[in-house]
DNA sequence: CCTTGCATCTCTAGTCACTATAGATGCTAC
DNA sequence: GTAGCATCTATAGTGACTAGAGATGCAAGG
């Protein structure tokens, strides 16, 4: 297959380092790749979204298990609808809690970044944006 | 001080473990607070505060290095206005992307959840939706 | 007072998710 | 065919906790 690509084209374009891809196969959240004859890893396209997928949820801090919940998602699309909605809407109310914290978060700053004409920030009210 | 409150009371009010809390002492995010004579720590209101709020921005993924910034802008009030600003600039993009993200995965498990009244799930493009 | 017992203390070691290093082998281009 | 960078496996190290061991603190009952 021509367009397979190597681990080290795979890590170029999704900038995860080539150890994590590796480290990703042993633990089972990227399916092992077909190998060459001299036994080295060869990705298709549908390996690059997956990582992709992968890099964002580790950047948005959701754990592995989440992770894990939501790539099962993609991997069984015959589930019975049921199964598969649970854990959708169990995924869905967790995104919904960051999306409050990150949109409390976001005024606060906003609203330093607004009232910081004077020359200095009168009062900063982050923690209690945060804190809850 | 009547009101301080013990490590043990600190981890009930915030769910955070006891070592944890040590932890975060340990590497500075949790300033150090006053000691009983027999060497206890005893904790004011302002550390439960700060606390819940460098749990949350754990919860979300923030670094460590982003969490001390953040914390940068309470610590110094005084600091000039031009330095706190960029600071929080730089938080706030770092916001409005895991915002977008968050928004585009919660689009796509809304259309999965909505979509799967006939009995099974279609298709499932969550990967795509955080792929890029 | 003094004990009983749970809470804290410090310190060391273990876990999880990477990340870096070492030494061997693969692959492409002269 | 060989120079040289890429990839391979395996092991060790890092950051952020997390769990244990053994010693001391401290409120409550006798």
């Amino acid at each position: 297959m021509m367009q397979d690509i190597t681990i080290g084209q795979l890590a170029r374009e999704t900038g995860c380092k080539i150890p994590t891809i590796r480290y990703y196969e042993q633990i089972g959240l990227l399916p092992q790749p077909r190998r060459t004859a001299g036994n080295t890893r060869r990705y298709e396209a549908n390996h690059v979204a997956r990582l992709g997928f992968i890099q964002h949820c580790r950047e948005l801090g959701f754990a592995q298990n989440a992770i894990r919940e939501l790539l099962a998602l993609t991997d069984q699309p015959d589930e019975p609808c049921e199964a598969v909605t649970k854990i959708a809407e169990t995924r869905l109310a967790d995104v919904k809690r960051r999306l409050a914290r990150l949109e409390a978060l976001k005024s606060e700053l906003e609203r330093m970044i607004g009232t910081c004409a004077g020359g200095r920030v009168k009062q900063c009210r982050i923690i209690e944006a945060l804190a809850h």
